[in-house]
DNA sequence: CTAGATGCTCTAGCGACCAGAGCTTCAAGA
DNA sequence: TCTTGAAGCTCTGGTCGCTAGAGCATCTAG
């Protein structure tokens, strides 16, 4: 049985999203001294240790919760736990294909940047003509209204 | 002079979204119409272009405030539009290389879950016990409590 | 016994919007 | 010209996953 502070230090999750895990209801209410102070067993431990492997991975705490309640019955198929593993993983592997993308045109940018003033500035002339690069266009084509 | 609904499907961003960069200050305020409506140029436009392509890019509204203004100052010198931009390029550099971690160790999380059940689940367990995967140890070693 | 670290609750804020209520204005067709 | 329905207006509150601070109470080590 040890403070809020230990459990902190011991998962590495910050005292005051200790408190908001326990207000959104992924933790339970734990025990408290004769002076409100919250106590933890090992058990609780090792479910925030838990939470804060999967949110490391990147998952929603939606998602969490819902893994939390699959681990809590042990007897039953773990399908719905992989299926929101697939889930994740699908979302991880989309956001690595878009960041790569921009990673490729931010590059691009400022290889042709000859640093000299701001008008010639290439970084400021691709961000405004959305054209100069490789992406659908919401630029502003010369003579052309909008729609 | 057209009005935000154009001013939205010509730039394609949302018209919550225009008023929202309104009142933080990143688009000045528009003239009006007899009856109040907003009416924007196409000056108006291609700024709004500006930020929708920085904000595709990643950048947030700070540093897009800031690009914005260096745009308005075509004579100096663009070193610090490529300070932001390389900023900007090493922040998406860290997060791909964090996604891909994050990717690697979902897909050894469910390549090794045989889908039995929750008991002997791969995904469940390894969410559970951070050990089993290659990182910093938050989990609970038996018999170690708390520091 | 006391000082200072730690705990408590509550409220508000972050970024970057989105949604809805309840109203007004505009634009196109009859 | 009138009407109707889309689009506009302001304002409030919600999203996600926390984080920070105010203003107290309690615990713990010397």
């Amino acid at each position: 049985m040890f403070s809020i502070g230990r459990l902190s230090a011991a998962t590495g999750v910050k005292v005051p999203t200790i408190r908001y895990y326990e207000q959104i209801g992924l933790l339970p209410e734990p025990e408290r001294t004769g002076g409100n102070q919250r106590l933890y067993t090992r058990k609780m431990q090792e479910r925030l240790a838990f939470i804060r492997h999967a949110r490391d991975l990147g998952f929603p705490l939606e998602a969490i919760r819902e893994l939390l309640s699959l681990s809590d019955q042990p007897g039953e198929s773990c399908h719905t736990a992989d299926e929101i593993a697939i889930r994740q993983l699908a979302e991880v592997e989309a956001r690595i294909a878009r960041l790569a993308a921009l990673r490729d045109e931010l590059r691009r940018m400022l290889d042709h940047c000859a640093s000299h003033t701001i008008a010639e500035c290439r970084v400021i002339e691709v961000l405004g003509n959305h054209a100069l690069c490789a992406h659908d266009d919401h630029s502003v084509p010369k003579g052309a209204g909008p729609a």
